[in-house]
DNA sequence: TCTGGGGTCCTAGGACCC
DNA sequence: TCTGGGGTCCTAGGACCC
């Protein structure tokens, strides 16, 4: 049996937290940049602000109805979604962390001991008593049932917050209700089909047949109609699998038309993707770079590319990761275009203590002795001190610095952000 | 003026092997 | 007229998730 506890609105609601004065006032947050819608309060829902609608679109919204504009702070959210995250920990015996802000618990015979909805709101009371925010709770056998649970929970207030849906007649009776995009698995372009060969609602795709959708869509559609059967295909992630690939982009807070600029911008993508490859005890076989213009600007003249290089030997060292990366980003520069954007990815990840060294390298075995302490002392300065130490290729001023006009404190990470009462 | 960033999985098709 | 049968690996593209 799972539940799945999804916080509501989770970034609106960690900005509201740290601010009472704005509670019951409609927020949104934007994305990266100040682009994009991608949260909002039940005030800013109730007034038809869209998920994901540029932020430039509402102006006269925002205005009009005095909308509280927030942008992305996810330092603040990484640290509360972690609070809410141990405190759910204390109340199951196992929890997989899904996202930021939502978890499957294993409550597996928990229904011997209380009802399984009055499970639901304690474990919902005890969050927000722990951190402040609002959540609500889905139960089911299957991940796919438990999420659609948890989207009645949060569409339905009779249901306060929480909904069991353990038993067959009940799952029935909500799919009849849930309109087939609403599954989770079912996506734009899936739903579109599926609609077109009459299958509207959940429950017509639980009761679909599955040969047919295995050769219409794929397998994976196919789980999902088990799921929704209460025959569970998704099965508990006990040991969290290493990442496949880490990647590294952003928009330009504005453009950048020159070589050097972009070879600022790449390395500092190349170093930051390289901490974090080192973070999880990896190394990467395989190194992309892409570069592209502003595709909303069909004006201009437009242009995007990417290339890549795979290692001989895997690294984690970022000076080797920041040297492949300008080497591939120079034959791919064109000259007259405004770049808007640019990443590094980084592949073909193994683990830092078993992969195939070069049979042909003249350096004796061992030889990653001096870049791995040079690694682990700049990633100790970085994490501990104000001062930051860096290759000097990313050194100078970030033309390439994003727009964060509406950034909150770091209230629980900094000190000097503590917020203070009067 | 202004449109995010980071992932995973599956499938089809091509190249290759014997 | 007529050209096998059984595999593996890799990549690009498409779909989905938050």
């Amino acid at each position: 049996m799972f539940a799945l506890v999804d916080c509501n609105n989770f970034y609106a609601s960690c900005e509201k937290l740290f601010r009472p004065d704005l509670r019951d006032t409609p927020v949104i947050v934007l994305s990266n940049n100040d682009g994009c819608v991608v949260a909002r309060s039940k005030e800013a829902k109730a007034l038809g602000i869209k998920m994901g609608v540029p932020v430039h679109h509402i102006q006269s919204e925002i205005r009009q109805h005095g909308i509280q504009v927030f942008s992305s702070n996810y330092t603040l959210y990484g640290d509360m979604s972690r609070h809410v995250m141990v405190t759910l920990e204390a109340l199951a015996p196992r929890v997989d962390v899904y996202s930021i802000d939502e978890a499957f618990l294993d409550i597996t015979g928990v229904n011997r001991v209380v009802a399984l909805g009055g499970f639901g709101q304690q474990v919902k009371s005890t969050v927000v008593r722990n951190t402040g925010l609002p959540v609500c709770v889905g139960i089911a056998s299957t991940r796919t049932l438990a999420k659609l649970a948890n989207y009645a929970a949060k569409k339905y207030r009779a249901t306060d917050g929480v909904v069991d849906l353990s038993k067959t007649d009940r799952q029935r009776r909500l799919m009849a209700l849930v309109p087939v995009d609403e599954v989770w698995g079912v996506g734009r372009k899936i739903s579109v089909k599926l609609q077109a060969v009459g299958i509207t609602t959940a429950l017509d795709l639980a009761d679909a047949d599955p040969a047919t959708l295995r050769k219409r869509f794929s397998v994976v559609l196919e789980r999902t109609m088990s799921e929704l059967n209460g025959v569970a295909c998704l099965p508990w992630e006990d040991v969290p699998q290493p990442k496949k690939q880490i990647m590294c982009s952003r928009s330009f807070g504005t453009v950048v038309k020159t070589l050097s600029g972009l070879f600022e911008a790449v390395a500092n993508f190349a170093v930051r993707a390289a901490e974090k490859l080192r973070a999880g005890e990896q190394c990467a076989g395989a190194v992309m770079v892409f570069v592209r213009t502003n595709p909303f600007r069909s004006e201009l003249p437009q242009y995007s590319n990417s290339a890549s290089v795979k290692l001989i030997t895997p690294t984690q060292d970022s000076r080797v990761i920041v040297h492949q990366v300008l080497s591939l980003l120079k034959p791919m520069f064109r000259d007259g275009y405004d770049y808007a954007k640019a990443g590094v990815m980084l592949g073909d990840l193994v683990s830092q203590v078993h992969y195939q060294e070069d049979l042909f390298s003249i350096e004796p075995s061992g030889k990653n002795e001096r870049s791995d302490r040079l690694m682990s002392v700049m990633d100790e300065i970085n994490r501990h001190s104000g001062v930051k130490v860096h290759s000097a290729r990313q050194a100078g001023p970030a033309a390439h610095k994003m727009r964060r006009k509406h950034l909150s404190p770091a209230y629980t990470t900094d000190w000097r952000h503590l917020p203070t009462v009067r």
